[in-house]
DNA sequence: AGGATGACCAGGACGC
DNA sequence: TGCGTCCTGGTCATCC
């Protein structure tokens, strides 16, 4: 039996699902459930289903079967054969569980579930979200313009043309933004969240609030660096998990280990040689985390 | 007009 | 015990 006020003492701590969080979903559910035919589904929660059209979502998937699962920044996209798709937004504390992937933690959570077939046996594709901010549209054709969010989504960062030029031509278009603020914004970047962008400019030593106009060549070049290095590392760790986050077999990540600032206001800088303290604050809304020895807030340059 | 700010959504934890 | 506040990301309205 889990104690769930143990769990979830620090409850300010719980991490959402990001970039890496949603590819280790997707990569798991593309194993799991690609070729199935969807027999069924059932929502405890319709309002977050096709924003309330409940019935017509469960007439237009039911038959379809599963050609692939994909990632579009923090959006999963179940591609049907018929070229429609489904897409998935786990916001805060959803998760999908394949089959016997519930426990205790998350079972009492469950939203919708789709019914499977994968020709020999059935199978439940469970939609568990503490918050009840997850949500869950059809898309005919797959046509990503008629989706509200998929249609403002930015460039992927782990996209093999998003390249440090790329990067740095974002840069200098959003010359007056943050770099914390720049990485977190889905329509320019897709798939950063709030644990990353801490990880990011921690990694590449640059205060959060420096503006985009400020900082070098040099360190536009290791933001990029960093910022690829550490999506990367942590999807080959399955992600991060704080408190919430569950894979589709509802097992956690391993990336919570090598967090270097993100949770740990008020303890020791991790890098060598560095006595620092890190710091926790409120930027543009969300808790940023860094340490102000190794990423010193340079004055930041007046436009010319 | 671009960027910042705040409300909203939901509900568990926590302080009093 | 119970109530108010906090916290979280994406979206949207509003303000400067």
């Amino acid at each position: 039996m889990l104690v769930r006020g143990k769990i979830g003492s620090s409850y300010n701590n719980r991490k959402m699902p990001e970039l890496p969080e949603v590819q280790t979903v997707v990569d798991d559910l593309n194993r799991l459930i690609k070729g199935c035919h969807i027999v069924d589904f059932s929502s405890l929660w319709k309002k977050n289903v096709q924003k309330g059209r409940f019935q017509y979502f469960r007439k237009q998937i039911i038959g379809q079967k599963v050609a692939s699962v994909s990632r579009e920044g923090k959006f999963i996209v179940i591609g049907l054969e018929s070229g429609d798709s489904v897409v998935v937004h786990l916001r805060m504390t959803g998760a999908l569980l394949v089959g016997g992937g519930q426990d205790a933690s998350t079972i009492k959570y469950i939203r919708h579930s789709w019914c499977l077939d994968d020709g020999k046996k059935r199978m439940t594709l469970a939609f568990s979200d503490v918050r009840k901010f997850g949500t869950v549209d059809f898309v005919r054709n797959g046509d990503t313009t008629k989706h509200k969010g998929l249609s403002r989504l930015g460039a992927d960062p782990m996209n093999k043309e998003f390249s440090g030029k790329v990067f740095k031509m974002i840069v200098h278009k959003y010359s007056k933004r943050t770099v914390r603020g720049l990485l977190l914004e889905q329509s320019v970047i897709a798939g950063i969240g709030n644990i990353y962008a801490s990880e990011i400019v921690f990694d590449a030593g640059i205060h959060p609030e420096r503006r985009c106009e400020a900082i070098s060549d040099e360190e536009i070049q290791k933001l990029y660096v960093s910022m690829r290095k550490i999506l990367r590392k942590a999807i080959e760790h399955r992600g991060t998990s704080i408190s919430d986050y569950r894979d589709s077999s509802g097992k956690k990540g391993g990336f919570q280990k090598l967090l270097k600032v993100y949770n740990r206001e008020h303890e020791r800088c991790l890098r060598n040689e560095c006595a620092g303290t890190i710091k926790k604050e409120k930027l543009q809304g969300r808790s940023a985390f860094w340490c102000p020895k190794c990423q010193p807030l340079v004055k930041n340059k007046k436009s010319k």
